[in-house]
DNA sequence: ATCAAAATTGTATTTATTACAAATTTGCAA
DNA sequence: TTGCAAATTTGTAATAAATACAATTTTGAT
């Protein structure tokens, strides 16, 4: 559980004038890092700040992408997902269960670049989707199922 | 503009059965490599076959994905994109304007791995988003006379 | 205490995607 | 050729993420 002057210490770090909502968003990702979409942030504190509204999470989580306090995802086509870990780190996406893992990267040019060309490079996203531990023994199950049906 | 039979044959080879739609949309792709969405392939055919449904397409195109045929984006958060490119190569999406254009990469490890400990990795995506040459004057500008207004 | 700017809220809307059932086409076997 | 089951396509209805926007509340300076 982070503090809460060390959650305003990132706010502030990032141009971002801590509110009560701000706070208890911030600290939210913080404390969950496991990439959680806006509706799990929305549904983890609407329970201790009953006046939130869905709004105001969306409004919240894109500013804190924009001003650098939190990176936004789109490794899942459903749905955005938030990670407060801004290091440099991939993400891994189970094709069946939907789970997002962080992944260590090695130093690699290409996760680093700043330009390209004349692109003026923001963000680097290094996505991996597959089949997480669970998921491939279950999936290679059902296949032989299938398999015997035919 | 690939021929019918180039067309087919890239269907076959990853065990796609070829029928007009499916063929007309494979050949789209291949036409037009600059990773368009659902609705841009309906558009783009829909003149040529009057009788193409909506469904038709988005279920053809993540036939052609599920099978290898083509690569299904995820560096849009509004929409899924498709590209026939399927060798090796990184993404990078404007944020201002939203063109996607291909980028080469180096030989990197991270960019060719097939498992990370228990995951089985079956696809590796590497998006960049920023500002293309264009648009990075524009919001300059823009940025200028923000800052004159106030 | 006043008041404008900033932040939050809630509702209404938009729109990409999926679900699903009906219709059509395909390809094989009688 | 005819019949028929499986595969494919179509169209409509439903789902749900995200945005627009106006109203309300809060903040902070004077």
């Amino acid at each position: 559980m982070e503090t809460q002057s060390e959650v305003i210490k990132r706010l502030e770090r990032f141009g971002v004038k801590p509110s009560l909502q701000r706070i208890a968003i911030m600290g939210y990702l913080m404390d969950n890092l496991v990439h959680p979409t806006v509706d799990t942030v929305f549904n983890g504190l609407s329970s201790s700040i009953p006046t939130l509204s869905k709004t105001t999470v969306y409004n919240t989580l894109k500013l804190l992408a924009r001003q650098g306090a939190a990176l936004e995802l789109s490794i899942d086509d459903k749905n955005v997902r938030y990670d407060a870990n801004i290091f440099l780190h991939a993400h891994f996406r189970c094709k069946h269960c939907g789970s997002v893992y962080d992944v260590p990267v090695g130093s690699c040019e290409a996760l680093t670049v700043t330009s390209i060309g004349d692109f003026m490079v923001a963000e680097r996203h290094l996505y991996y989707k597959g089949y997480c531990g669970k998921c491939k023994a279950e999936v290679a199950a059902r296949a032989a199922t299938a398999a015997a049906d035919a």
